[in-house]
DNA sequence: CTGGGGAGGGGGCCC
DNA sequence: TGGGCCCCCTCCCCA
């Protein structure tokens, strides 16, 4: 045994330090990450056993839930972060820099968490600081953490199905060494996808107690994403629908609301609390910055995006391409240093992502959120080949990264409908607008004495701002369906739901024989043919065969080809 | 280095 | 609304 009981009991610290440590910086990396925590408009990813070991309230659902939306009136993102690194260190940052305010919302949060320590840390502060955490720490009032006066608790609406974030452990029983050698990339991928902190769609403000089981799945965002893998590879579970908030109000003009359907057994089926356009106007909800990384939920996605990494600050073409990776957007200097060094530096040279697409690169402080706003009615989107949409105020762009340079000229404050509405109602809506993007998006010169209002889908002329907008109505017809995340539009409702499962990483195929994951249930017939080596494409020149038939086009062009 | 093949993924469109 | 298919882009591997 120990001759020296202070020495054992030191080596036990540095062993729960140690242990914490490695746990950190797993965190900071994704890696074994197993829970995503939405607040707002933030993705967190941790571990649930970490979680589950420091909170109850995160006990109770970090063993139903891979997803979990936290009340935005009680936590915030910046808030959840310092809670987030509490959890995982201990120590409270820097307490130079926590304000009795900060200290106060996280109390707040730590109520509402029920973290008891933290709770304690944040009273013994104020006391300390010679406040009464009594006065601070009134969770029916207190101003939620980013200064919002929080209105009353508003249940979302619809619960929402979504393929959760199961866990496809595509590490083993793979074949060939080809595969192998991909997999094993999308594994590193995984990895990487770390960034425990990514921005979802529209999320509006889902209010929930800790005892209403916050439950999210795939995102507010009224859609049902979800898919069942006919593999059913995954742990099948069931969640009681009168668990499930109850539905409040309408969606999405463009996206209708998902009834709770529970009779069919879900994969990990998690509900989530549909927000509703109602509460656009009041709550301070907002809008996530359209960015380039596509958030992926769970290891089920390849990554995405990774423009942001790659390129802080240089936008690129947006285009989800394999081999991307999320990378989200860090808040408040949310530290991903650890990822630096490792190898999930991707290749530079890819263009980037798509729609998901955009915001100014590199490393943010993640506070340029901005108030969701659904489509609606006299909603001016980007029409034509202005795919990329700014939520807010409906200016359209060609590319997600002029989508984004123009993000970023809003204010970091929350914009509320109402003064969007007054503006536009003021005259001019977007074309009065300041914003050099606009007039680059409209084809409009600004520094032309008579600004040609020139439509930026068919070129034609208009005499004025007006006839421009209502011009340009005829193109956004034909592409009704924004996406909430990246405000790209789309042709019909189904192209875009199926889109936003790509956002999500949402991957409900699973192939029984690799585990390999697939968005469409068609690809992973396509996929299939790998295993089984049927390659009914046929060539009628060569006689080649493919297991694809664009791979069957594609050599067709060769023979084609001139050259 | 290059071209071809294999394959993942996204959007459009039809049913 | 979702499935299926087509087309496209892209990446990766390999000869």
């Amino acid at each position: 045994m120990c001759v020296n009981q202070s020495v054992c009991e030191m080596e036990q610290q540095n062993h729960f330090k140690q242990l914490l440590l490695q746990l950190n910086q797993q965190r900071a990396k994704g890696y074994l990450c197993d829970v995503i925590i939405v607040v707002e408009n933030a993705l967190f990813r941790a571990h649930k056993n970490v979680l589950a070991a420091s909170s109850v309230y995160f006990k109770s659902l970090v063993p139903h839930d891979n997803l979990i939306n936290l009340d935005t009136e009680m936590v915030s993102p910046s808030v959840f972060r310092q809670v987030l690194d509490f959890i995982y260190t201990g120590r409270l940052s820097s307490s130079d820099s926590v304000s009795d305010h900060s200290v106060s919302s996280l109390l707040t949060a730590a109520s509402y968490l029920q973290l008891t320590e933290l709770a304690a840390l944040c009273r013994r502060k104020l006391k300390h600081n010679g406040q009464t955490p009594s006065s601070s720490n009134k969770l029916t009032t207190s101003p939620t953490p980013n200064g919002h006066t929080p209105g009353p608790l508003r249940l979302s609406s619809t619960p929402l199905r979504a393929t959760p974030s199961h866990h496809n452990n595509h590490s083993g029983s793979r074949k060939g060494n080809l595969r192998n050698q991909r997999w094993g990339q999308e594994g590193r991928l995984r990895e990487d996808l770390s960034e425990e902190e990514v921005f979802i769609s529209g999320s509006r403000c889902a209010s929930l107690s800790p005892s209403g089981g916050s439950r999210v799945n795939g995102l507010a965002l009224g859609l049902d994403l979800s898919k069942r893998s006919p593999s059913g590879s995954t742990a099948t579970e069931e969640v009681s629908p009168s668990s499930l908030p109850q539905s409040s109000s309408p969606h999405s003009s463009s996206v209708s609301p998902t009834p709770p359907t529970t009779a069919e057994p879900r994969e990990n089926q998690r509900q989530l609390p549909n927000t509703s356009t109602d509460l656009l106007p009041r709550a301070p909800c907002k809008r996530p910055r359209p960015h380039r990384e596509a958030t992926n939920l769970g290891e089920t996605g390849k990554a995405l995006h990774k423009g942001l990494v790659k390129k802080p600050g240089a936008p690129g073409h947006e285009k989800l391409v394999r081999g991307d990776r999320v990378t989200p957007e860090l808040e408040d200097g949310e530290v991903d240093g650890e990822e630096n060094g490792q190898d999930q530096s991707e290749e530079s040279g890819h263009s980037g992502s798509e729609g998901g697409g955009g915001g100014a690169g590199g490393k943010r402080n993640g506070n340029t959120n901005y108030i969701y706003r659904q489509p609606q009615p006299g909603f001016e989107p980007g029409v034509g080949d202005n795919l990329y949409v700014c939520i807010p105020c409906g200016k359209g762009f060609p590319s997600s990264e002029q989508l984004n340079a123009h993000v970023d000229t809003h204010t970091q404050d929350e914009i509320y409908i109402e003064e969007e509405e007054e503006e536009e109602e003021e005259g001019g809506g977007y074309l009065k607008d300041e914003d050099p993007d606009i007039y680059a998006s409209r084809g409009v010169e600004p520094g032309a004495d008579e600004p040609r209002h020139r439509c930026t889908v068919c070129s034609k002329t208009c005499k004025d701002a007006v006839s421009l907008r209502e011009h340009e109505k005829s193109h956004w017809l034909n592409r009704p369906f924004p996406c909430n995340i990246c405000g790209k539009l789309f042709t019909q409702r189904g192209t875009m739901t199926r889109h936003m499962r790509s956002h999500l990483g949402l991957k409900p195929f699973a192939c029984e024989e690799c585990g390999m994951r697939f968005t469409r249930q068609y690809r992973l017939a396509e996929h299939m043919r790998v295993h089984s080596g049927e390659k009914p494409y046929e060539c009628q020149l060569c006689g080649g065969k493919f297991t694809q038939q664009r791979n069957l086009l594609s050599h067709l062009k060769m023979h084609t080809s001139p050259s």
